[in-house]
RNA sequence: GCCGAGGUGGCGGAAUUGGUAGACGCGCUGGACUUAAAAUCCAGUUUGGUUUACUCCAAGUGCGGGUUCGAUUCCCGCCCUCGGCACCA
């Protein structure tokens, strides 16, 4: 046996066999005593790049952490499976020609064969494929739960429709104007699509409290929820019935309004064309509006245009007449599609007033008093400004007026209290083919009856073409469609759309613990047992999209008495990015790098330690492999310091040495900061083999190093003579008085400058280290440059001498 | 525009609550071993000066100020990079 040389090649395959031999990684969901510890990743979704560099970045630190509680006396339970339904699967199959069914196999198993090579735990026994209709029977079964609870829905409403991947997409996949997935730019249509009423879970999903997240994530979904405080105010409208009411977060505002504007596709014009003063010029206004895509809105910036209806709305407060305008710049779905102009305080009305040459009224003060020219509008910030040309709001706080006038306003039957949501109902219908049909059939008779749960699942079609046309392919597959309605017997049709990929995605946390249960989706006893899941590792992308959708799915299944967690995820912790020369990473850049070559040269150990070595788990980078020669020396080294080092001459100094190493690494690597525990283990490596060590310290330090490179540290401990997995072994733990140094070493200062420094015993007294410090040739010079003013003595650290 | 994170050697990065800036690693330079190379081992490596002396001095953590005996760390004002949201009323 070779004694020099670390060698993966052979010794990482055999461990990846024997654990799978003995079981390793089966986790005992329900007998084992020791405390749960659900350690998840989120799961990949197949597709023609396999698992590259970013899964192993995220999966190999997660895996050490899985190891390490494991050996902190955790019964830890790592599960794996795929995302395997959805755009990148197909259109990975419609650009090779192979059906989904048959390329999603064969990439999942590849990357089956991926992730064993990486040494990760994961309980293959758990395993998840999402297109499986054992899987997917179930994403149909909770699909039914919520229509039954009236939380699904179908709807015609405006929708965003990717002409790239030719179906419509939720809100959360349009990103700046572009497809998630493909990039295309993104059109507005109105089609009848399916819904999830998330918008009854505004409240619940803006409560993080629960959750041991990190903030920026957490912001992000508050963000993306968007809560505001504000008021529906009602006007009269001169000459007509109708009335007109306009949504604002700021009503302290409104003896400023001079004009009234409404959307373009608001019910309030939809009502009152009638009473249009040019219904043409209007009309003409709204088409070509119409037209416009959302990107051509925004990117007309301060533009504004807009016509005049003629019609006019009563200021209740002052009786002032309020011209109303249709324009486009006021969105149609957010608050009521109507808004009160004021243009004093407001940057988009400041601009429509002077586009229309409007009165623009100056009603708040800044702290720093009137300016007299209103040249752009000021929006004085909340907690900053004082009322003024407002009547019995003059001299108020913004914060007080505000309360004042809508206390005022409510009183007056003119004004009702709201919250407003930028959040919408979650749009879950694809016109794709590689999905989870949705189960349900329409009837001439009864309408929209949904699939008998003991029908599920409703199997995924085989058609001959799944190619996207902008309508569903299942379509075309007629025994599909053709069915009889479970209601009345009649001729009725199934609904062909299938469902969004992020609804197969936002529960299988959960089934992977009553994985083992297959006649019904979910065990109470299992959920309550292992939900929340204890720490869950994946991107920051996923913020407003899966952890969202995560979130109320969960909170919809504990409402229906499935699990008594309210959260599905305890602690949630995002890996950084890897970048190629500053780029994400994508195929069509062609900047992908593929793991398997540095598998292949350096071992799974080498490569995961280079990854979380790299810099901090959180941060990411910029990929480039110049320095896992570093890695590679390392396990050679420690592999030598094992095998080849013996005894040392001072005992206790490499105990010392040991336990300070003990320290420094539990720490670290139960904070993920692997880069210095890695540092850490480098740093006793290339001490103890200057001193030496016995065999007791090697045991302890293979321990140590196990979690980051288990196929190393599991050969060594059998070279050691032992014969159980070390894996079973206790983590472990360091003695405090050891770790104590018996002198330490002093720096000396004279006005904040390093002059010299001491060593000296650590239990010295404080005369003993200023006399010595004086003493100290340099120190001494500059002492005597002036009169010594102070002495500061930090115990330990520093001396500094203050002179003057 | 708004919100959030971050700027440290040639490079990746490290620095308990303010206490010796640059740990660990890459790269580079010199040396040992070798016929030679690779591998390995040893020494050096912030910049600029300076000394018989690894001696000492000065500057230095994006820029400019401030607080402090002492600031990468705290405060104020800028610049830049990255991430998110974006005509949300």
């Amino acid at each position: 046996m070779d004694n020099d040389r670390y060698n993966p090649a052979e010794i990482e395959n055999k461990w990846q066999q024997e654990w799978a031999r003995r079981g390793l990684h089966e986790t005992d969901l329900q007998d084992d005593k020791r405390p749960k510890y659900y350690n998840l990743v989120m799961f990949p979704y197949p597709s023609g790049d396999k698992l590259h560099l970013g899964h192993w970045y995220n999966y190999a630190p997660a895996d050490s952490f899985g190891r390490y509680m494991r050996m902190m006396g955790h019964n830890v339970f790592e599960p794996m499976g795929f995302d395997s339904f959805g755009l990148p699967a197909e259109n990975y199959a419609i650009k090779t020609g192979v059906h989904p069914a048959a390329s999603t196999a064969k990439n999942v198993e590849y990357m089956r064969m991926q992730l064993r090579k990486m040494g990760t735990m994961y309980d293959w026994d758990k395993e998840i494929v999402t297109s499986e209709p054992d899987y997917y029977k179930w994403t149909q079964w909770i699909f039914l739960q919520l229509y039954k609870k009236g939380l699904a829905y179908r709807k015609k409403a405006p929708l965003n429709w990717c002409g790239g991947c030719m179906t419509v997409l939720a809100n959360e996949q349009v990103q700046e104007g572009h497809c998630e997935r493909c990039n295309s730019e993104v059109e507005q249509k109105e089609m009848a699509q399916w819904f999830f009423k998330i918008t009854d879970y505004t409240e619940q999903l803006l409560d993080h409290s629960e959750l041991d997240w990190p903030e920026k994530t957490i912001l992000m979904q508050k963000n993306w929820i968007g809560r505001s405080e504000g008021i529906d105010i009602s006007y009269e409208v001169e000459g007509i019935e109708d009335k007109i009411t306009c949504f604002t977060t700021r009503p302290d505002t409104n003896f400023g309004a001079t004009f009234i504007v409404v959307a373009p596709e608001s019910e309030f014009v939809k009502r009152n064309k009638a009473n249009f003063i040019d219904l043409v010029k209007i009309e003409d206004y709204i088409a070509r509006s119409n037209k416009k895509t959302e990107l051509e809105r925004i990117a007309e910036g301060g533009k504004k245009t807009g016509v005049d209806t003629g019609l006019k709305a009563i200021n209740n407060l002052t009786g002032a007449k309020l011209p109303i305008f249709v324009s486009d710049f006021v969105l149609a779905n957010v608050g009521t599609g109507c808004v009160v102009g004021v243009p004093g305080h407001d940057i988009r009305d400041f601009e429509f007033a002077l586009a229309k040459g409007l009165e623009i009224i100056r009603v708040v003060i800044g702290k720093d008093g009137d300016k007299s020219k209103i040249t752009r509008p000021e929006q004085v910030q909340e907690d900053a400004g004082i009322m003024i040309n407002s009547e019995f709001l003059d001299g108020m706080e913004i914060m007080k007026a505000k309360e004042a006038i809508m206390d005022h306003l409510e009183k007056k039957g003119w004004g009702k209290r709201v919250v407003n949501y930028r959040l919408r109902d979650w749009l879950i219908s694809r016109q794709r083919y590689w999905g989870a049909p949705i189960p349900i059939v329409f009837c001439d008779e009864c309408g929209e009856v949904p699939v008998e749960e003991a029908e599920l699942p409703v199997m995924l079609p085989d058609v001959k073409d799944y190619k996207p046309k902008g309508k569903s392919p299942l379509e075309t597959n007629e025994a599909f469609v053709n069915v009889k309605c479970p209601k009345c017997g009649g001729e009725a049709k199934r609904e062909v759309d299938t469902l969004d990929t992020f609804v197969c995605s936002s529960w299988y946390y959960f089934r992977y613990v009553c994985s083992e249960m297959k006649d019904k989706p979910f065990s109470n006893a299992m959920a309550d047992k292992w939900l929340p899941v204890d720490m869950y590792i994946g991107g920051p992308e996923h913020a407003c999209m899966h952890l969202l959708y995560a979130r109320f799915i969960h909170k919809v299944m504990h409402d229906l008495g499935y699990t008594k967690h309210k959260e599905p995820f305890k602690k949630l912790v995002h890996q950084g990015l890897i970048t190629k020369d500053g780029a994400k990473m994508s195929k069509s850049k062609g900047n992908t790098v593929s793991p398997d070559e540095f598998v292949e040269n350096y071992g799974a150990d080498v490569f995961r330690m280079y990854l979380m070595f790299m810099g901090p788990f959180t941060d990411g980078g910029d990929w480039n492999d110049k320095g896992i020669t570093g890695t590679a020396r390392f396990a050679d080294k420690f592999w030598k310091l094992i095998l080849t080092v013996n005894e040392p001459e001072n005992e206790a100094q490499a105990e010392t040495l040991l336990h300070k190493t003990i320290k420094k690494v539990s720490d670290d690597i139960s904070k993920m900061q692997f880069n210095t525990c890695i540092s850490a283990l480098m740093e006793y490596t290339n001490n103890a083999q200057k001193i030496g060590l016995n065999e007791g310290h090697k045991k302890s330090v293979i321990k140590l190093i196990a979690p980051i490179a288990p196929h190393l540290a599991e050969e060594l401990w059998h070279r050691l003579g032992e014969k159980e997995c070390v894996f079973n072994e206790e983590w472990p733990t360091y003695d405090k008085e050891l770790i104590v140094e018996d002198t330490v070493e002093i720096a000396v200062q004279v006005n904040g400058k390093v002059r010299g420094s001491l060593v000296i015993e650590a239990d010295a007294s404080k005369e003993k280290v200023l006399k010595a410090a004086k003493e100290i040739l340099n120190v001494a010079k500059h002492l005597s440059e002036g009169a010594l003013k102070k002495e500061i003595y930090v115990a330990g650290k520093i001396v500094n001498f203050v002179v003057l």
